[in-house]
DNA sequence: CGCCCGATTGACAGTTGTCAAGGAGCGTGG
DNA sequence: CCACGCTCCTTGACAACTGTCAATCGGGCG
């Protein structure tokens, strides 16, 4: 959308949204301009295939703005999705040329790109930076383990409720909000992609969205627009524990 | 935890099995000595719990011998593995003092165990250790990835085979074998772990695996014993790649 | 206005889970 | 030495959930 405009402009660090959740978080002055030099910008339209499986990539990156995932696909066309990647996660594995999934864009994306073999250097060199994306890869492991428990064992309205959760409590500011709050969210995925996510046909998803307005956990606005009017009800139906404590 | 978790001796490094794939593999004389130093043995025999979720430990390790687990459970019991580990292995995560997941001996279990506080210490100060620490854990993130598309999109045949393939692939020598080679390997797991991997009961492991004999694709001897005729037969199940060429 | 894409809904089939019974191997104790 | 009990595994019958195929709806855009 409005990201073309900055396509290839630089902006200062500093200004930069996601200075302190990303792999840079912890880095100081000096080593912020070490990254500056060999960083660009790039933006993707929503639905273009950013790198292809197998493809030798140049670069690392973070997601600057925007929704992408990792995906694989089989012979036959069944896909899943591996990775969710939003604002300040990391692309792209240091010190391997190709990539193992493919990458594509679900919204329009703008990436803030490193050189991938400088990158190496300053990775090898910078503590603040090796340690960072310590930490980011542990929680990427993490949330695949989460994730492998929805795939393997839940059911189809369980893994609905489960995603529309996971989306809530990232899209929705962390106010907390008290028993009960309501909250209000854009979905970022068609109906397909949320398939590839959760392991599921899009008609499955459409079916358990639909059972779930049907049963007053969420309310719709057009197609994308979720309202849930008790985030507990919604919790409720993932099929985790009450106390909710076991995510992240 | 307090089980006759009778201590071992302790090993010196450089006789260590696992020396030059565990966490520790790039230290040096005298980082080893700092790790010698903060570490200890503990076994678990085949069943015991080594930690619960939520529990807090002391300690971070590195399998030794034997086979240990991941697993999440669900209030009714439904349960997902979320990793498998083996020899070299690195088990809980610095700078968490909990732990996400029940920890669970599958086969009788030796780890090297590093006293937690002391180690944090040590991967600060130590490139070599922290670098191979992001390795081992980017290798566990592809790892699961991976294990996601089985998960989600694989059926119950292909979950089996491949999950058959991936044992075969680490149980015997990597002596490459020319095409229709045969291989044999034991499991080691029982019917019911191997469901809690691949997100099935355990009849529809046993009947899959009967499938897999009664057309020839695999033979067994006694429960556990996996003869493989022709390995090539048995990739074809994976509803992978005829070329295989995927990964690595 | 008409087309196209994404989403919804229905009918039906197939895979997998559930419940239940029984078999094979193994160690213990009479 | 054999019986017993235990654990792990196998098999069958049936039900339920989810996938498949197909028709239709609705909004956005040329």
């Amino acid at each position: 959308m409005q990201h073309a405009d900055f396509r290839l402009e630089k902006i200062d660090c500093s200004a930069c949204p996601i200075r302190h959740r990303a792999v840079c978080a912890r880095a100081d002055e000096d080593e912020l301009k070490q990254l500056n030099a060999i960083k660009s910008y790039r933006s993707f339209k929503a639905g273009e295939t950013i790198v292809w499986a197998g493809e030798n990539v140049d670069f690392v990156a973070s997601v600057v703005s925007g929704v992408a995932s990792l995906s694989q696909t089989m012979e036959d066309g069944r896909r899943q999705m591996v990775g969710l990647l939003l604002c300040s996660d990391f692309i792209g594995r240091p010190n391997r040329e190709s990539v193992a999934y493919d990458v594509t864009a679900i919204s329009d994306v703008t990436l803030c790109c490193f050189r991938r073999k400088p990158f190496q250097g300053i990775l090898a060199d910078t503590p603040h930076i090796s340690q960072r994306l310590l930490e980011m890869t542990l929680d990427e492991l993490d949330a695949a383990r989460e994730w492998m428990l929805i795939l393997g064992r839940k059911t189809a309205r369980e893994k609905i409720a489960s995603f529309l959760a996971i989306i809530a409590r990232r899209e929705t500011a962390p106010d907390g909000g008290g028993v009960g709050s309501n909250v209000a969210f854009e979905l970022p995925l068609t109906r397909e992609a949320m398939a590839d996510y959760l392991g599921l046909t899009l008609e499955t998803v459409s079916r358990q969205i639909s059972g779930l307005k049907r049963d007053g956990i969420i309310q719709l606005e057009g197609k994308r627009r979720i309202l849930v009017p008790d985030f507990n009800d919604l919790l409720d139906e993932t099929g985790d524990d009450a106390d909710g404590g076991v995510l992240v």
